[in-house]
DNA sequence: AAAATACAAATTGTATACAAAGTAAATCAC
DNA sequence: GTGATTTACTTTGTATACAATTTGTATTTT
């Protein structure tokens, strides 16, 4: 049985974004047809889709690759990051509807549960969902496509960083408690259309995460 | 002979751009194929990419149509365009190349020609390609994606108003000639570096065109 | 006459065969 | 032995046939 189209985009956006697939990795086409049992048609379909959403690039007659991570851009993504986020989450508090929260609510609960579990790759696939689902109730088209490019690149920064300090131990769970606090606090903002606070979360948000990656950096 | 992918993904691009292509128009898959001479499997590959920058929706099984024109995220495109314009702008005074100041410098040549000869799907065309440009400098793969929805909107949102006030003869050239000025100035702001100006002259051309905009909303 | 159903036509999605381009290997010249 | 050129192989792109879905129309039913 043929997995489905959406089924199968939502796979490899997820392996990407954890890193099981590694930026500037190779994806083989007839590999991935086999593997989810379709015809190369789909799946050529599916991977310039996942172009068009920047997890991957389609090189002319030269193969798909998992979307690089360029450490030259990273600079560009320091400074962009803080300002679509805090704009994002000003429209989220502005927007917001009820079912909206109620899915947020239920995907930071997931994450909760991978916090729990000590499940890094849970734990980063629901975070990016909390940021993605955000990124719905603030119902901007034109934001929208490079907020899904920062969580994209967010999500595989952090966890280099992550995961090379998990060997030193110097990674302490107090960050996580933080951040876990930090998306409580966002829904709360959310629901009370308070956009002042929102904003400010936001940005106190992404300023654990940037001098989490830093301290990496400069050890 | 059968037209080149690229080439037919630039003259859709500027069909939609122009308005020559409505907002919400059907595509008719076998038609365009005929149009361009190629089968329906490339045809179909140039209408997702369209999608994924926006300038189509492809809807599952039941055909593709032109990226409507959705009067309720008006709002949040005059809300994220002064803010989207001013920080590429930025971007580009810290990061243009002097190749791409030689282009924008060519397609601004191009603009000024459309001007005199009065030709309005040029000089959309044209404009269009100067910030699209000026994005190209800004080199920040983040904001890019942002950069190009709002542009998509922006020519087709000033088009709508522009034509319908060249029936009153409302629109006077000393607006377009205005623009221009500015286009030499941002030019001239970007080969100097100088970010402060570079972005009020983002800001200032964007007022300009938004208070055109609005003329025509509050007469 | 209006609504509902069933059928027919057209359109979209998928599989597969073929063509073209790129890559790697082997041969040959030096 | 090294480097260039040719050849075989692998991978990507395109055309087309077939399947599934949607849409329009005619017929039936109330």
């Amino acid at each position: 049985m043929p997995a489905s189209k959406e089924s199968i985009l939502t796979h490899l956006r997820k392996q990407i974004i954890t890193l099981e697939l590694a930026p500037g990795a190779m994806l083989d086409e007839a590999a991935l047809c086999a593997e989810f049992d379709i015809s190369r048609t789909p799946m050529r379909e599916i991977l310039r889709r996942l172009d068009g959403e920047g997890f991957v690039q389609v090189r002319e007659n030269r193969g798909v690759i998992v979307a690089p991570m360029d450490f030259r851009s990273m600079r560009q993504f320091f400074l962009t990051a803080p300002m679509v986020y805090a704009a994002i989450s000003r429209l989220a508090a502005q927007n917001a509807k009820p079912e909206q929260l109620d899915r947020l609510t239920e995907i930071q609960n997931a994450f909760k549960k991978a916090v729990a579990s000590d499940s890094v790759e849970q734990m980063v696939y629901y975070n990016d969902q909390f940021h993605y689902q955000i990124g719905e109730m603030a119902d901007n088209p034109y934001l929208q496509p490079s907020l899904q490019r920062l969580l994209i690149d967010h999500a595989r920064i952090g966890q280099t960083f992550w995961r090379a300090d998990k060997q030193t131990s110097a990674h302490t769970p107090d960050k996580i408690a933080e951040a876990c606090r930090h998306h409580d606090e966002m829904i709360a903002a959310f629901a009370a259309s308070d956009e002042e606070l929102a904003v400010e979360l936001a940005l106190q948000h992404w300023e654990l995460s940037r001098a989490d990656i830093e301290t990496y950096i400069h050890p």
